[in-house]
DNA sequence: AAGTAAATCAACCGCGCCCTG
DNA sequence: TCAGGGCGCGGTTGATTTACT
């Protein structure tokens, strides 16, 4: 079906918002409330497009919009939505009472999904990137791939990096393990990337009645400019009319398992993934959960997603928590710098 | 201090779903 | 049933800011 523009683009301003076109839009949201996005702009007398219009007040002006740096809190649960939900930004955002999907797509772009892969992490499918260690590859790849600079192939470009690190006897001890055991891994990740598919696909099928948890974290005052601000004392039922904080349509299931194994902070909830985990790893039934979080006091050796590239705010944010820190098994005395 | 690269994020674009006539 | 319009969503862009040399 042929698409015809959201409006006539003719002399219709485009690019940054000025304070007054904010005002403009403000007051007639205010006086008028929001919907009919294509012809609010005209009534309200704004040379912009229905689109542009609400993509401002939705992603900025919001009066329950929380700006400011995410919290932990925040983060954990993006990373665990996003872990079952993918790219479904909104739906995430429904989660988070204050950030909008535009919000989290950006921050998750650039700060979470670099923050995974430096821990080796695939950010899509949120389990450990085995090509990384793919010990095949390494042994039976041309030498070529690694010294010829021209070459593309993805995989070698990472695996080159890693082979000088490979020559380290411990870590190639984890290849061999983590390689006898990928089999299993893969058919436990393909059930698990069907879980997904099947619940973000079919709403209605899975999960319809299970509650979710709440964040626990109150809304606060949007931190806007003092104009804004002062014009939305009317809107102190924002968050009693807006269904922020419940799921119409895209149904949240407890987190797997396995994504536990991953990202649990919690400690009782560590401890009992330990046990768990020493269960499985002795019945061979899921080897890389070894990699899951740890308390500090362990006797192990931490990946800390950071490195030595970690900004302050990241140090900041993470020394709280263990979500970030993966234990290495103890026969791995290995840096984690010499694999990334 | 100046130039450059990298990071950030507001805003735009286009696709697809849903509703209506 | 189908065409057309409205809207929301995810992906992408590009201006600005920050970090580095």
């Amino acid at each position: 079906m042929g698409r015809s523009p959201c409006c006539d683009k003719n002399g219709l301003k485009k690019g940054p918002w000025t304070p007054e076109e904010d005002h403009i839009l403000i007051d007639y949201i205010q006086k008028h409330g929001y919907g009919n996005w294509r012809t609010l702009p005209k009534n309200a007398g704004l040379q912009r497009c229905g689109k542009s219009c609400r993509l401002r007040w939705t992603n900025y002006l919001r009066p329950d919009i929380k700006r400011g740096r995410f919290s932990f809190e925040e983060e954990e649960t993006i990373i665990q939505l996003h872990s079952i939900l993918g790219n479904k930004w909104s739906a995430i955002a429904s989660r988070l009472p204050g950030r909008t999907d535009n919000e989290i797509k950006n921050y998750w772009n650039t700060h979470i999904r670099k923050r995974l892969l430096r821990m080796g992490i695939d950010p899509v499918t949120h389990s450990p990137r085995l090509d990384l260690l793919d010990l095949s590859s390494i042994l039976y790849s041309s030498s070529s791939s690694q010294l010829n600079p021209n070459n593309n192939d993805l995989s070698s470009l990472q695996l080159s990096g890693l082979q000088a690190s490979l020559l380290n006897p411990h870590l190639l001890k984890l290849a061999s393990s983590l390689l006898s055991r990928r089999d299993h891994h893969h058919h436990h990740h393909s059930q698990n990337l069907n879980f997904c598919n099947q619940q973000t696909t079919d709403n209605t099928s899975l999960f319809q009645d299970m509650a979710l948890p709440e964040m626990s974290q109150p809304m606060v005052p949007p931190n806007v400019d003092p104009y804004i601000s002062s014009n939305f004392t009317e809107f102190g039922d924002w968050q009693n009319n807006n269904d922020a904080n419940t799921l119409s349509q895209d149904y949240v299931p407890e987190l797997l398992p396995s994504f536990q194994y991953y990202y649990s902070s919690d400690n009782d909830q560590y401890h009992q993934n330990l046990v768990d985990l020493q269960n499985n790893v002795n019945n061979n039934h899921f080897g890389l959960a070894s990699f899951q979080s740890t308390p500090s006091n362990s006797n192990s050796t931490y990946i800390n997603g950071g490195g030595s590239s970690t900004t302050e705010d990241e140090r900041e944010s993470y020394n709280s928590s263990n979500m970030f820190n993966f234990e290495m098994p103890e026969i791995l005395d290995v840096n984690y710098n010499d694999f990334m």
